[in-house]
RNA sequence: GCCUCAGUGGCUCAGCCGGUAGAGCGAUGCCUUGGUAAGGCAUAGGUCGGGGGUUCGAAUCCCCCCUGAGGCUCCA
């Protein structure tokens, strides 16, 4: 909830010139230089300023609006510089001279860093002063500068309850016994008792070796680049995701990237964000950039004409890109970036009851996406107390639907705008938590955007919506997957699951009269849909093994004279590190069988590696 | 953002009580025409993250910035 007090009163004046004098002192008078005694501006935006009592609260964010208010006012305008005018008359509750004193000064400051040429006059004084009004249609603004603060800034945060949710039981997570260590990793991180030890996630080098994706150093923090391989897996699990949606009835649909803070709905969505936003100003706009898909599926949500009959309706986009100004020392890798891609799924239900339908039917697709993509989730329920008590049977049968215990967190009151929402997380290498899926029933974002549905008696409603993102970003799925990878190390060979693997098969031809040969099968696997390509470099054959193993291929196929004549073939599996003989036909079929029902696309790569490219 | 640490050929690293760079892998060329995790020889490749300072002289010492890692906090 945005709570509006009393407030700092500018008046702006587009002035020909102002100059001033000082007479006397006041009590309250700040030191000053002989020069600032008497001063002249020429072509001056003056600001004539009344700090309130109610600003001492918030001192930073009245600077930060007061200042935005100038500059919006500046821009319009072709004043040469600006004049802060200290001005307790416009004001009938002051704060304290101190108070205004600082915040003048640091107002002078913003916008001195922000290159604008600015003057502040002396506080505390008697002065007397001349200022020539141009009298254009803006050349008199008064403002009222709005301190907002989200109700999650006030007053002392009553903590959470944590327990561990088995079998419709509670237990308290010091004195549960954990059947699964990584549920036991996740608890000690939520619940702070994480030990660290101190060391990178390994998936930042693999991402690196593996010329899949790299930092971006010419772009803002958190910004990757993806090579050939990384955007083949990215357009995969995008593929991936649509077909998940899709099949369940949710309509793409693909909305800006930016949005207009001067809607109001825009505006009061985005502020739960907080410094979070990545903003940027135009000539007349004040701008953001998404974090999520909600801002645009909600703008279409609004304005479409709904009944109960449509509902529930669902509509998703894969969010190239959503932007989040993360603090800098918490980007990392894959795991946390500035810019990333999620899937985000909007379905707008028409009740309470029928949202709780909605989310358990969500909870089984965010297990399946754990089972295709082959990342072990752990689970997080976090509901608020009210809801909890209202609806404790629906609580402890979703929560079963994970087929494991969870975590459940119970928020003393609502401070988000979801009262029920479901975290899915995996657990990288060093036992620290990769948080990907979620849903969230949101109970607040209905009536901001003003989105109705007319109701069987007729009469308008406004909707619950759930959000639910059913794998997470795209980069922290690629995270896990990798993490896992350095998990497997252990006990089997590190690798992708097929479907999401660049080359699935690579022939390895031992000597250049094989080669014809070798691209001819080829083609053979290359007609199934299948990523294959052949080793045509002049290396000996131990050191295309090695090359072959290197690029986590899951299939490799040696071909030399003994091949030529016959119709099978030695095949190298990574997953079991056997040698098979198998023929072409059992080799593709076994592929077929193992990606079975999974998205495919080329591989986007010579498939002579001789003329391949490094990155 | 704050605290701690790091930044040397494409990659991994050595050199760092100051005297203007070195290895292995990789790359390129030649030789080798091979049967399951590195065949041989040779060559090229570095404004030592950027800027400033101290010094006769800085990869090396000092300051600022950039980038990266870990922690604090939050999240997809």
């Amino acid at each position: 909830m945005i709570q509006i007090g009393d407030k700092m009163r500018i008046l702006l004046i587009h002035s020909n010139y102002i100059n001033y004098k000082t007479k006397s002192k006041t009590k309250i008078a700040e030191e000053i230089e002989e020069k600032q005694k008497s001063m002249r501006f020429e072509n001056s935006l003056v600001v004539f300023t009344a700090v309130e009592k109610k600003d001492e609260e918030n001192p930073k964010l009245v600077v930060e609006n007061a200042v935005k208010e100038i500059k919006d006012v500046f821009f319009k305008l072709k004043a040469d510089n600006i004049v802060i005018y200290p001005y307790a008359h416009l004001s009938s509750s002051l704060s304290s001279p101190d108070a205004a004193k600082t915040i003048l000064k640091e107002m002078k400051k913003a916008l001195a860093r922000d290159g604008f040429k600015v003057e502040r006059v002396p506080f505390g004084w008697y002065k007397s002063f001349d200022i020539s009004c141009k009298g254009h249609p803006l050349s008199e603004l008064s403002r009222n500068i709005v301190v907002e603060k989200s109700s999650e800034e006030k007053e002392e945060e009553e903590p959470s309850k944590f327990y561990i949710l088995h079998d419709g039981e509670l237990y308290n997570p010091a004195e549960y016994t954990y059947q699964s260590s990584d549920m036991e990793k996740l608890v000690a991180s939520e619940l702070g008792k994480m030990e660290s030890t101190g060391e990178e996630p390994p998936h930042v080098k693999i991402m690196k070796e593996k010329d899949l994706a790299d930092y971006e150093p010419s772009a803002d923090v958190g910004h990757l680049r993806w090579y050939p391989k990384g955007r083949l897996i990215r357009d995969l699990l995008a593929d991936y995701v649509y077909n998940l949606v899709t099949d369940r009835g949710a309509m793409p649909v693909e909305t800006p990237i930016m949005y207009d803070l001067g809607d109001e709905a825009i505006k009061g969505h985005a502020e739960k964000f907080g410094e979070r936003q990545y903003r940027m100003e135009t000539k007349n706009k004040n701008l953001m950039l998404r974090y999520a898909c909600c801002f645009g599926a909600f703008r279409i949500l609004s304005d479409t004409f709904l009944t109960w009959k449509n509902l529930p309706l669902a509509i998703y986009e894969l969010s190239t890109y959503s932007f989040r100004l993360e603090k800098r020392g918490e980007v990392v890798g894959l795991k946390r970036l500035r810019g990333f891609t999620m899937p985000d799924m909007h379905t707008i239900c028409t009740d309470l009851k029928q949202s709780m339908e909605e989310f358990d039917s969500q909870i089984s697709m965010c297990a399946q996406t754990g089972e295709d993509l082959q990342i072990n989730y752990e689970a997080i329920m976090r509901v608020t107390d009210d809801f909890l008590k209202d609806n404790r049977q629906w609580v402890m049968n979703s929560a079963k639907k994970v087929g494991k215990p969870i975590l459940l967190e119970i928020l003393p009151r609502r401070k988000h705008y979801w009262i029920c929402k479901m975290d899915f997380a995996a657990i990288d290498y060093l036992g620290r938590p990769i948080e990907n899926p979620t849903i969230q029933i949101d109970v607040e974002s209905g009536e901001r955007f003003d989105i109705k549905y007319i109701g069987p008696d007729e009469e308008e409603q406004t909707p619950i919506i759930i959000h639910c993102s059913p794998t997470g970003s795209i980069e922290r799925v690629i995270g896990a997957l990798l993490e896992n990878s350095a998990i497997q190390t252990e006990d089997k060979p590190p690798m992708l699951p097929v479907w999401l693997t660049p080359t699935q098969v690579r022939i390895l031809p031992i000597a250049e009269r094989h080669l014809d040969f070798a691209f001819n099968l080829a083609k053979e696997f290359k007609k199934n849909d299948i990523r294959i390509d052949v080793d045509d470099r002049q290396e000996t054959v131990g050191k295309k093994i090695r090359s072959a193993a290197g690029d986590w291929v899951p299939y490799v196929i040696v071909v030399g004279d003994n091949e030529l004549d016959s119709k099978e073939f030695t095949v190298n599996i990574r997953e079991t590190q056997e040698k098979v003989i198998m023929d072409k036909n059992e080799l593709i079929e076994r592929i077929k069988a193992e990606t079975n029902g999974m998205p495919f696309r080329k591989l986007p790569l010579n498939i002579k590696l001789s003329r391949r490219v490094q990155f």
